[in-house]
DNA sequence: AGCGGTTACAGTCTGAGCCTGTGACCGTTG
DNA sequence: CAACGGTCACAGGCTCAGACTGTAACCGCT
């Protein structure tokens, strides 16, 4: 037979009593019982642990040397129990967590500050991706969740933290710069630049039914991909874009936002349904309270 | 419920094997009672360790974290069971061993270097003190051993380890130093030196038998406690004295040695009965081969 | 001698740990 | 699409370990 926890505990607390029949009492157990478990123990090891007699009990010397091993047994299966329930509440572990590369001036820093703040010993990975990056690091499990426009797929689940207005973008000095709110359709003369078509494709679908809804073709005169270069364009004249608006802190020189009527951008934290975990469920939870405490797209 | 031991173990396996199917085996366990075995650890920390389907088996993040920590738990419970066991054969713990000042000499090297030989973990602690001191440090369990002549109680356990030949001792010089041996009678003219009568009752009660049986009563001029002080008496012409031959290498100027006919000293190591344990045992051990194997009282 | 305390032995009972049998599910094969 | 072989989990049964109570043996005190 082997050793059990059981009797390193019935052991410590003898050897804490000098005393059966107070470390029974101690243990809400019979004096008798505690005597045989000791005797188990004590044949299981080969080794007296005890010399005891009518008038008391004594460690021998070789259950002297055996109770600091017994109780630092004890002591490191209390630490793996903690351990084991710590991560199961998902207080410990590793996150890994997408930022789509124009939402992560703003999401980033609010995110990260709360989760290190309820969550320190927890290890989170942050990266800045495009969107195609992202959503494929979902679906094959490198990244625990992300943040981003919604995906517009079927198989990612979203759920929303922060809504914004979306802006036309335009030159310095254009003529419809000073306006407090301008209609798509106010635009359709206009020279465009827009990302790469196959840099997300239900998005480029999205653009499309809303341009044919606002009842013109953009005519895209140059394509870039990244909120950045697009800024550049526009700075430089090229075209005009859309873009939300929490995008202004990318670019402040050179292009002015101006709201576009009736348009909004969603900023969402999403994940895949089948990768759900404990850890992930604490950043649901920690997201879910930041949009109820603050504006979100304001920050950056 | 608490965690057991056998859980862990249980655990370690189906976490390297990744099939409770194979684990059984392992364990020579029915693959049903291990998954029993797994739920209970489940259901007894709170926290779901393995995913498991008809495909396989997989951790959890809480199992993950969980592993080296039970992993660690059995270990240190291995390391326990060793120092238990190993205490309880007496190769480790404390010896405390005292030596009679004239046996020191030549007993403790040989004592010493075997003891560190056979058991390298043991801590021994070595003692130089006068006969009185020896036998109370015995009685009160400060000395686990002693090497000493035989010191005469009945409650004071010996083992002989050496004899050697008893000595008259003589100034350089002296009409008697050439003589190959002689008797005790020879030496009645003769004034003599001796140890303090109270510094042990039995031994001076030896001594006035054995004058007694010589035909008569020496003539003490000077008394010294411990043999380098009576060797500097003889060698200083104030008297003779009688001691073991192997004093000899104490003090070589100014003495003459010359053996007493039927005259024998023998050295003893002593212990309290009551006071045994595995490490002393071990002692008297390692004192018995030494006495098979070499002539002690040639060395020092 | 009686009492109060200690630990250990003996007999009994209950439930935990193991067994076997089998169900439910999944992937592969013919 | 049915049969098969593999996986893990449920159900029922059996044995014995761990707990109980009762009591013996021993020791120190009064």
């Amino acid at each position: 037979m082997t050793v059990e926890l059981r009797q390193l505990r019935y052991f410590a607390a003898v050897a804490e009593h000098l005393s059966f029949s107070r470390a029974a009492k101690h243990l809400n157990l019979a004096q008798q019982s505690l005597s045989q478990q000791i005797r188990a123990l004590e044949r299981g090891l080969g080794v007296r642990l005890f010399d005891r007699d009518t008038r008391g009990t004594r460690l021998t010397a070789a259950g002297q040397a055996f109770l600091p091993e017994a109780r630092a047994v004890l002591a490191r299966c209390d630490t793996a129990v903690l351990v084991a329930r710590r991560a199961g509440r998902g207080e410990t572990g590793h996150l890994n967590v997408a930022f789509l590369t124009s939402t992560a001036n703003y999401m980033l820093p609010p995110v990260v500050r709360a989760m290190r703040e309820r969550f320190p010993d927890l290890e989170l990975t942050t990266y800045d991706v495009p969107i195609d990056e992202l959503v494929a690091g979902l679906r094959t499990g490198r990244f625990d969740a992300a943040f981003s426009r919604p995906p517009l797929v079927p198989d990612v689940a979203t759920r929303v933290l922060a809504v914004e207005p979306v802006c036309a973008v335009l030159p310095a000095g254009h003529p419809l710069a000073g306006r407090d709110v301008i209609h798509l359709s106010d635009l359709g003369t206009e020279n465009w630049v827009l990302t790469p078509r196959d840099s997300w494709p239900p998005w480029h679908a999205k653009y499309d039914r809303d341009f044919a809804a606002a009842g013109f073709t953009p005519r895209v005169v140059q394509r870039a991909a990244g909120v950045p270069n697009l800024l550049g364009l526009v700075a430089a004249g090229v075209g005009v874009t859309r873009l939300a608006r929490s995008a202004r802190s990318i670019r402040r020189t050179g292009v002015v936002f101006v709201p576009l009527a009736d348009d909004h951008a969603e900023t969402v934290v999403a994940w895949m349904h089948s990768h759900e975990g404990p850890v992930l469920r604490n950043l649901l939870d920690v997201t879910a309270t930041l949009t109820g405490t603050a504006n979100l797209t304001s920050e950056g």
